[in-house]
DNA sequence: ACCGTCGGGACTTCCCGTTTAT
DNA sequence: ATAAACGGGAAGTCCCGACGGT
């Protein structure tokens, strides 16, 4: 068994979009490199806070305390509170997006595919604190209409596109519509990692998902013949 | 066929039930009967707020406007912000179990009883404030452990026992545990509602369900021979 | 016919000024001697709240719920919150008038009613919830000057006189002015229960006033040679 | 003759001593002048308020406005009012003790150390609004009990250990018990300093002081033979 | 460049004294 | 005399800049 289709990478949070833009900087280097880790930092904290109270009930101050600096500092490196949500939910995309990469670069066949993905996703969950803290911002949408990405499509149409190509190669069930099954998949496994964690902190989310993941699959692909 | 199996009863909310004993004169219970209604009233108001901007976007001023009135005719009605939400989410499970209640006195066989509750659950999602802002509530969890019951418990186990009889008359298939198949529609149910929410307001949210509740079923249902 | 009583020993707090305009009022006299009632049982209620609460953490709903009613009934009694204060005052003043009266009646030397006054004052003081509200609410200025009477004036002036009268009868110490007397007297005692209100709710007060006086008063009486 | 026995020290107030702990970061201390001048104006701002108006018709905006700040800014300073209340009333024991301790070290007999420190007490309530509010502060109860000295005790108990030592070179007079006239002292004294506050504001304090004073005095110290 | 201190507003909850309809 | 509603503040919290050191 295994959802832990070990699609990991290690993986810097909080290196800034600069990253992009690094240019040749030899004299304020290693500056630099503090920074970016102390905004890796405060970033973290942030995530921690946010995952287990919320938004609302989350102050730039407890954010400040939690990585021992003075709320001043934080507002150094991040415009404001909504700032540090918005960071930590595009970091989360781009953390799902990179896994989305790997497992379609795995060449395994699209279903399997979109079960890799879940599985992993179901860990991460369990263990990844941006992730839930970026789940959680999205859910209670503590963020005012910035320029994020609307939750959940991505998921949405990345497995929508496997399924057709499942559905291409004859392996899903008659009149299973990609999209419409995309969408039950994604949100039932949102919900049932919402309800896990409101239940019992997502003790059993893995127990759980794997029941969930059989159940909605069986339904889906065709019948083996 | 239709999921409006028509569990309609005429519910009155803020008919002020237990909450009036923690009030001042508890005496002469059916003699102020505008008080109900403003009260009422404020709930429906708190309600709609509530469910589109969310707990704590919500402020007591808003809603008092809301209802035309001033602070502190609401302040006279509730001990605070929170006991208003509270008293949403309450009204939101006396409804509940009266739906509930009514399905299983409809004589229906077990399974067809799930199928009922979940579809006019679906349907009030759809059209019922207190149900959007009950649900919305829960979700963000916006209130501090009060003695609210906790969510989803009761819809998990009323659907369990639902589904252990079928499971007894042999309506279920094959190794479909109730409790995990009951724990599975439930939390289904609600991120299916919650992304459709998220995504354009439930719009589509009956068609969504609809697609969603034959595809659970399939796995959970024994196959017809 | 009179029954304007002249004897107004036993003291009937809440009689309402309206007692002047007491018109044959055969029907309604019961009920009016309720309503008097009822004004008394408010005031002594508030009374006991103001002594050991003060003014402003007492409120009129408290009141009310002590003694039963509802805020209504009692602004049906009192104009607003500062009147009951002042009432509670007004009532002091009567009292300690009535006192005063009493005390000079009696014949005594001058110098013994002095002695008596404060004596009395002190136990009432120890006893009497109307005193010590009312000292209360004067020593802490709750009140905006209504037509209160000034504090503290008519005792110093009472002893004043008294002490006059005990000087021109050469039984005052040489240097002794009446009125500076009187207004160290009077200080001194409202200290001294103040400070043993504070420090052990008035239990030694009685020992403590005892002491006191015999001090104040070996300084101020001429030595009997 | 002068009860200014120059007993002055100049005494810098809001020098962050305690609070500062309780408050970020209690790191560097010598360094922001301008926050330790800032916090001094909001007490003196306060303790005029308090002075005059009493604690609770004194609002935090009202103080605010006194030293041309806003209450954010008095919020960074003090946790809230009460806060700012105690300081005061902290500081206000502090300077008496470096009073009294100044007196003890003059080298004067007792009976005169307790009579400086009562003149110069007076002088203090005269002019010195820190004492004039804490005084009322502490009557009128108006702060939950915090952790603040039981008021008038390091009064009384100085001055009855001062009077023990004169009682014990034969000053005191016959059958004066030292502690009962370190009482009586010292409510006499805030009795008349209550008195004179309320009948005109302290105008007269010092006469009044004087007079009694004597009069006290004349009462315990032994007759010179 | 990075971080800390201090201060600024704005807003919200909640309470309380008070009338109006009944 | 009661239940209901009113309106006005009060306290307190939070997010956030404008400086000043290092």
């Amino acid at each position: 068994l295994s959802h832990t289709e070990r699609i990991t990478t290690v993986n810097k949070i909080g290196t800034p979009r600069a990253s992009a833009t690094r240019r040749a900087q030899p004299r304020s280097a290693p500056q630099q490199e503090r920074a970016a880790q102390t905004r890796a930092q405060v970033l973290a904290a942030a995530a921690e806070l946010f995952a287990d109270r919320g938004y609302p009930h989350t102050s730039i101050a407890h954010i400040a305390e939690q990585v021992g600096m003075t709320k001043g500092a934080v507002y150094f490196h991040f415009r404001d509170k909504e700032d540090i949500a918005a960071e930590i939910v595009r970091e989360l995309y781009t953390r799902w997006r990179v896994r989305i990469d790997e497992a379609q670069d795995m060449g395994l066949p699209p279903l399997e595919t979109v079960r890799a993905l879940l599985n992993n996703a179901a860990d991460r969950f369990f263990e990844d604190d941006i992730v839930k803290a970026g789940a959680r911002l999205q859910a209670e949408r503590s963020l005012s209409d910035t320029t994020l990405p609307e939750p959940y499509v991505e998921w949405i149409s990345t497995i929508s596109t496997l399924l057709a190509k499942a559905s291409g190669a004859g392996q899903l069930r008659e009149g299973i519509d990609p999209e419409s099954a995309a969408y039950i998949l994604v949100s039932s496994f949102f919900g049932l990692q919402h309800v896990c964690d409101v239940l019992n902190r997502r003790a059993d989310l893995p127990r759980r998902w794997d029941e969930a993941s059989h159940l909605l699959f069986a339904s889906i692909i065709a019948s083996p013949e």
